[in-house]
RNA sequence: UGGGGUAUAGCCAAGUUGGUAAGGCAGCGGGUUUUGAUCCCGCCAUCCGUAGGUUCGAGUCCUGCUACCCCAGCCA
């Protein structure tokens, strides 16, 4: 799709002009860096589109970095999902994919240069006397009894905690900075602790894993990172990043530059929490076209071009937001508006009978597949005297506003012709099931002869040639726009998050899946095949429903 | 006064050397229309959290105040 031609400024990339400006850098390099611990989301597309596109034009690249220290939480089915995700979102990161892991080996040589410098000792008091010893946001914290191991010991205790000698949180390997530091994180931070995890890179070979603290700034001096972008919690790890640097022996200087998370109004976008609507099953997967993931996203219908646009229009600052989901529904239907092509189908069917229609008859007609788009062509579409119609297409009786198919009044059949409703057929429970009405067989492609005006246009199948087919059709997951902030936001799901409708769609749709793979299902929205189909029944997904200025009026 | 951050329309967001409030989404009018879609045209902050101050002039500078977010994992 056309993105936004300008690209829009924000702070970092001012930053960054900057110190192109003032020589500071001379070329640039993100990264991207996710723990392996979920599938990636919204949110994150946010953070990729930030540095990949800024990679892209400052002439830099971008590394895709798997923040791996923790094997705990971590696996590789979530490192393949990620590696496609990004991939699907249009970017290509420099060379191979890079690991935490990768540098285990120096970032273990960097704890020890910390260790003979005196700036880490391995602290054995248990958790809970560290808690109590770290102070509170208002009181400074006290020194642990650890804290002036001489440094000869404390090379020999890191090599047994690193030897597998001590069980899961006997000790850990502290940085020595300030216990009385108005910055919790400094207040002698774990920068490494043991865990008998199987890694899903390095095996077995460590028992002792490096915290993020330590192994982020690190790794991107490792990989020469000039500016790291990361979210605004992480804004007092700054100083830490910044001291891990200053303290070591290393040739590089990245900064870290913090920006807002994103946040969608009706949903959620925690690792944490998106993980327990998996594991729970309130959702049928990570790819649950209701899931705000990418590969939610994708199943859903959304393209590409319509994430990276949506990234692009609600901006980088340091403001803490709640986007409305209108933003995104706007950028999917901008895009599907001008690159699918429409079909129709009847969702919720009932019989339109066309009684002087010649019975066994049928003719062929031709329909554009986009109305202001001719390059996108015609098709043919088969036309009898039976017909589907959508339920909600037709009342008995209804005011001028209505401007449907009413008894005793005109109407267009998409494409086709105009018919009236003469009378009609209900079932015991007093439902509409079958219209009868007769046509005008001089209005294909013309309005009547007489100049009287027919306003209302409707959309129907053939019912000879029409393919059965389910339609999933998706509302907000969440019944409250922040659910985050819920006592238990599991309660506020909303049960009508998935409608499921049987109905009809024109032949052939699987046969011409369109480029975009998506179809405007006229008057109805924007649909995509979903890999539940089988040759016996299609399956839709709707992505979005279009804008629906009647719906808002009411009748 | 623990520290770190942020405050511009319903939402997102420009505004960077002070010169008299971009744009997008949503909404509201109107036109075109064989999709109540699209498209087109118009409207939508005398005001920038708040109270003062400096200045010929302040969203932009100064001072006070208020609100909200983050930090006390051997998570990231």
């Amino acid at each position: 799709m056309a993105e936004t031609e300008h690209r829009p400024t924000n702070f970092i990339r001012q930053i960054i002009d900057k110190d192109l400006a003032n020589g500071v850098h001379t070329s640039i390099k993100t990264r991207f860096p996710p723990e392996p611990n979920g599938f990636l989301h919204i949110g994150h597309a946010k953070s990729i589109c930030l540095n990949f596109g800024i990679a892209r034009d400052y002439q830099g690249s971008c590394n895709l970095r798997f923040d791996d220290t923790n094997p705990a939480k971590e696996d590789i089915e979530f490192v393949n999902s990620i590696q496609q995700d990004v991939k699907w979102l249009g970017f290509e990161w420099d060379g191979e994919a890079r690991y935490s892991s990768d540098y285990f080996d120096q970032l273990h040589g960097f704890a020890v240069e910390l260790i003979e410098k005196g700036l880490a000792y391995v602290d054995f008091s248990t958790q809970e006397a560290m808690r109590e010893m770290r102070g509170t946001l208002t009181e400074p914290g006290k020194n642990s009894p650890y804290r002036d191991t001489s440094i000869e010991t404390n090379l020999q205790e890191f090599a047994k905690m690193t030897a597998g000698e001590y069980p899961e949180g006997h000790c850990s390997l502290r940085a020595k900075i300030d216990m009385t530091s108005p910055f919790m994180c400094m207040r002698d931070p774990v920068i490494y602790r043991i865990k008998f995890a199987h890694h899903h890179q390095t095996g077995e070979k460590w028992c002792v894993y490096p915290m993020y603290d330590f192994t982020h700034c690190i790794s991107d001096a490792i990989e020469g990172i000039t500016h790291s972008l990361c979210t605004l919690e992480f804004q007092d790890n700054r100083r830490l990043y910044d001291w891990v640097i200053e303290n070591i022996t290393i040739d590089c200087t990245p900064h870290q530059y913090e920006f807002s998370r994103l946040n969608l109004e009706y949903t959620v976008l925690s690792k944490r929490r998106l993980i327990q609507l998996v594991e729970e099953k309130h959702v049928a997967g990570w790819d649950d076209p209701r899931m705000p993931t990418i590969a939610g996203l994708r199943r859903r219908g959304y393209t590409p071009g319509s994430v990276r646009e949506f990234c692009l229009r609600i901006g980088v600052t340091k403001m803490d937001n709640m986007v409305e989901m209108s933003m995104l529904e706007a950028c999917i239907r901008d895009d599907l508006n001008v690159n699918a092509p429409r079909a129709m189908a009847v969702l919720e069917p009932i019989k339109l009978v066309i009684e002087n229609y010649p019975e066994g008859e049928s003719e062929t007609l031709t329909a554009p597949n986009h109305p202001n788009d001719e390059s996108m062509g015609t098709r043919n579409l088969n036309f009898g005297r039976e017909v589907w119609i959508e339920a909600e297409d037709f009342r008995e009786s209804a005011n001028k506003k209505f401007k449907r198919l009413v008894l005793d009044k005109e109407v267009r059949l998409r494409n086709a012709y105009v018919v009236k409703a003469n009378r009609v057929e209900k079932d015991a429970e007093g439902n509409v099931t079958t219209v009868y009405c007769t046509y005008d067989a001089d209005t294909l492609g013309k309005d009547p002869a007489d100049g009287r005006k027919v306003k209302g246009v409707i959309h129907w199948v053939d019912v000879a040639s029409g393919e059965p087919a389910q339609f999933r059709l998706y509302d907000r997951l969440f019944n409250v726009p922040n659910p985050a902030a819920e006592d238990d936001f599991v309660d506020a799901i909303n049960p009508d998050s998935l409608i499921v409708k049987s109905g009809w769609v024109e032949p052939g749709l699987p046969g011409r899946v369109p480029e975009v793979g998506s179809w405007q299902f006229e008057r109805t929205g924007y649909f995509c095949l979903d890999k539940d189909s089988t040759p016996e029944q299609l399956v839709f997904n709707q992505t979005v429903g279009l804008r629906d200025t009647w719906a808002k009026i009411g009748d």
